[in-house]
RNA sequence: CGGGAUGUAGCGCAGCCCGGUAGCGCGCUUCGUUCGGGACGAAGAGGCCGCUGGUUCGAACCCAGUCAUCCCGACCA
């Protein structure tokens, strides 16, 4: 079995950063807080770029580049979000070094920045100080653009994937002639989140809106997706933010209308980061390694030849190499792992590892009988298929796969969403498992404080489809007219 | 940023208490035999012991600082 992985029961957090690094998909770095991506890694990420990318532009975004320094003047003109960000920001000061005097190098004082330059945090300020020139006219509008970029948040405390100091992300900053338009932008961004969790992903995700402590800093409402993990604990897997016209009033982006009107413009910005594979290897994987939906994995099939004897080897070779020409001409990603340097057992082990959807094991045995040996390996069962018009059948198997594994975290996510109508029972839900808790609020920010300091849950959004019911605020008893959803969060 | 732990070959570790110039397993290289769930044998290569400074005739070992990682808090996507 899968060796120097500890078991998901034993220490969740130890198996997630096990599986990550043995798994191939990052390391760590000499930077404190930032993680390198493997080449396995970032072709996961790039697939879920590639995806998400199309997306985008199916409804109607462009990508653009902004700049990674932030003049520090811009930062301060939203008051906001400056308190938001200003305890996580890195800043460059100067721009030459020189030799010191002990043979080693030092910053030169004298080239010290006139302004110091913010490593952005996230864009919207640069962004914001662009529009202004580019938006005149409601012709100009809507403007929408996306760029794909790497962000600076210096945190206290990291982790591979869930939070690093540098990220990579994507970050869509649009701009609307109306507040309406520019909230159903939020929300259609929301559902292609949505869809994208859901088809690529093969998470569940619940669409809400968070509350006013756990909104962004700088927006009128925060839209998120909220998905849950195996050790019950929730994650944000996404966010949308209606802006209002917050930054356009702070860097004074005006257009005229029809009517000859000057007005502010209304924004909406959105984001998903490589959080998403934090998210992609706690939702799926075991004990043994990586699970991964088959529409995200760089490898979809792996062949595994057995050999007996060396005059086996040719011809498995032969029979293999024609397999994955097959499955590869049917646009399957699939690769044939005839390396003689391992024995079958190490790569059937090495496969699981990865998190190869499926696995096919071709020996001599095969090539007689004219079969193949097929493991899945969400589900690990074994089957004996004819080698005869194999494609249509693998291709149809992955499908499976990727319904498999988003009917399983979905029954997850369905066994671990809770009710809870007292305090006794809410703290009880959260030490037998956490999960999310549906429960009543009284709606004030201090209630949502005092909760988390008791319970170190948060509530992770309001759900959208959410039911109006009329009850009593679990910590106070104050009335409440629905339920919010808790959790103990990443 | 506080509390705790760790850092010795690519990886996992022993050696440190009691200072005398480094070892085990896996992996790697070469050759051979193997092959239906992490093969076996033989021969090799690989380390200024995280880094800097101090104590000492002599430091992986003692002392100080520093950097990094992990766990627990405060902060956050």
């Amino acid at each position: 079995m899968a060796k120097e992985i500890t078991p998901r029961t034993q220490d969740y957090a130890q198996w997630y950063n096990d599986l990550v690094l043995r798994a191939g998909l990052a390391d760590y770095s000499a930077v404190r807080g930032c993680m390198i991506i493997k080449p396995y890694g970032f072709a996961i990420w790039e697939r879920i770029r590639d995806a998400l990318d199309g997306m985008f532009k199916e409804t109607g975004h462009s990508n653009a580049y902004f700049p990674l320094f932030i003049p520090k003047s811009f930062f301060s003109r939203e008051a906001t979000h400056v308190d938001g960000f200003a305890k996580e920001c890195a800043i460059v000061t100067h721009y030459r070094l020189r030799n010191g005097k002990d043979g080693g190098i030092e910053v030169d004082p004298e080239a010290r920045l006139d302004e110091e330059l913010i490593v952005r945090p996230t864009s919207e300020t640069i962004i914001w100080n662009t529009y202004r020139d580019w938006i005149q006219s409601y012709r100009d509008l809507p403007l929408l653009i996306n760029q794909w970029a790497n962000v600076v948040r210096w945190e206290m405390r990291t982790r591979l994937f869930l939070r690093t100091t540098e990220f990579l992300w994507q970050e869509g900053h649009t701009a609307h002639a109306t507040a309406e338009e520019a909230v159903e932008e939020t929300r259609k961004m929301l559902e292609v989140y949505d869809r994208f969790a859901r088809e690529w992903m093969s998470l569940p995700v619940i669409k809400g809106v968070k509350t006013e402590k756990e909104r962004f800093a700088g927006a009128i409402d925060t839209y998120c997706i909220e998905t849950l993990m195996q050790d019950g604990k929730a994650l944000q897997a996404g966010t949308s933010h209606f802006l209002g016209q917050n930054f356009a009033k702070a860097f004074d982006v005006q257009f005229t209308g029809v009517d000859g009107e000057r007005e502010f413009v209304w924004a909406t910005s959105w984001g998903v980061s490589t959080r998403l594979m934090g998210a992609l290897v706690m939702a799926h994987s075991d004990d043994d390694g990586l699970v991964l939906p088959p529409r995200l994995a760089p490898i979809q099939v792996t062949i595994i030849p057995i050999y007996k004897g060396s005059e086996s080897q040719t011809a498995l070779r032969e029979a293999g190499a024609r397999l994955e020409q097959e499955l590869r001409s049917a646009g399957v990603r699939v690769q044939f792992d005839h390396d003689d340097n391992h024995r079958a057992g190490y790569k059937f082990a090495e496969s699981e590892l990865k998190g190869i959807p499926i696995r096919l094991a071709l020996g001599m045995r095969d090539l007689e009988q004219g079969t193949i040996e097929v493991v899945r390996r969400d589900t690990r069962e074994k089957m004996l298929m004819q080698q005869a018009d194999l494609a249509p059948k693998i291709i149809h198997l992955l499908e499976a796969i990727q319904v498999n594994i988003y009917q399983k975290a979905l029954d997850f996510r369905n066994e671990n969403m809770h009710r809870a109508d007292s305090w006794e029972e809410f703290e009880r839900l959260l030490d037998r498992g956490g999960g999310f808790i549906s429960a009543h609020w009284d709606g004030t920010s201090e209630t949502e404080e005092l909760i988390k300091e008791r319970t170190k849950a948060t509530i992770r959004c309001i759900p959208l489809d959410n039911p109006v019911e009329s009850g009593h605020c679990i910590l106070t008893g104050a009335p409440s007219r629905q339920r919010v959803l808790f959790a103990r969060a990443y």
